[in-house]
DNA sequence: CTATTAAATAATAAAAATTACTATTTGGTA
DNA sequence: TACCAAATAGTAATTTTTATTATTTAATAG
């Protein structure tokens, strides 16, 4: 079961003519397991728990060339780290302005909403993303407490 | 007319409680009259054109403050340069992913749609914008040319 | 199963973007 | 006109990201 599930992730890279090295495996593997879209930083925390030795580096050049091969998504957000994600089906985001938590959410109403005609034009559009920005429950309360 | 302009620019700052100071002023100002989402640094290399001494801690230090006074918008963008503008009107964006302009569009359709019933208890909402990411016509007539 | 080789890595440095510090200047008020 | 807190310029320090280079490793072919 865990060997099949390796071998997957080995040929995701293989199938693009990227070596399935060790710390590209930990990093996709790290995005496709975490729901809080972290960031380069994050990451680097995160994996040196496993892997003492390996650098933010390596952690930056495989999340650019992940994201070019279009295996993650950079979250567009307001914030200066970037954050990044493997989940790759249809959604958006809620973003807390307070403690920067990225929270996924399903909204099909948008995904069908036609983009305005008077934008047909401007050229070749790949994608479209809502985000709603605002303060969670959990710094709400924390704001009325303190 | 001019000085009309000039003194509904202080009275913004002033009303509340800001000093109305010359390189405050002309930020705003900048900011008001450029469509393209500058990013600090932008502005910095645009104002010193008419104050060579303008330091760009003073650029920062004042896009934050309007940022939090409301004055000013942070666009939300993958890159990793923070982008403002100060048109507050409802609007959203179009973003090319390689010269990284930013076009505002209206999107009614968008700004009428109900957020998601599963999402009312995440919080306190301020804004839902949407985002459309690709590559505008100028840059796809670069790539079949190159 | 070993040798080969180009790709990837670690370690480090450099660059880019943002924030902090401090002496000096300035806007608003008395 | 003088005062004083707020704001600025100049500089340094942080934070975030990218580049450089010697070494290591994954994929392959013998």
């Amino acid at each position: 079961m865990k060997q099949a599930l390796t071998l997957d992730f080995e040929t995701v890279f293989q199938d693009r003519g990227l070596r399935a090295t060790h710390q590209r495996l930990e990093i996709f593997k790290a995005l496709t397991e975490s729901k809080d879209h972290p960031s380069a930083e994050t990451l680097y925390g995160d994996l040196r728990k496993k892997m003492p030795t390996i650098s933010l580096d390596t952690i930056y050049r495989n999340l650019h060339i992940m994201e070019t091969h279009g295996l993650i998504i950079r979250v567009v957000t307001g914030q200066s780290q970037a954050r990044f994600e493997a989940n790759l089906s249809p959604h958006h985001h809620l973003i807390c302005k307070i403690c920067h938590t990225i929270t996924d959410i399903l909204w099909i109403d948008f995904d069908s909403l036609k983009i305005p005609q008077k934008q047909v034009n401007w050229g070749r559009m790949d994608s479209k993303q809502a985000t709603i920005t605002g303060i969670c429950r959990n710094c709400l309360d924390n704001l009325k407490q303190g």
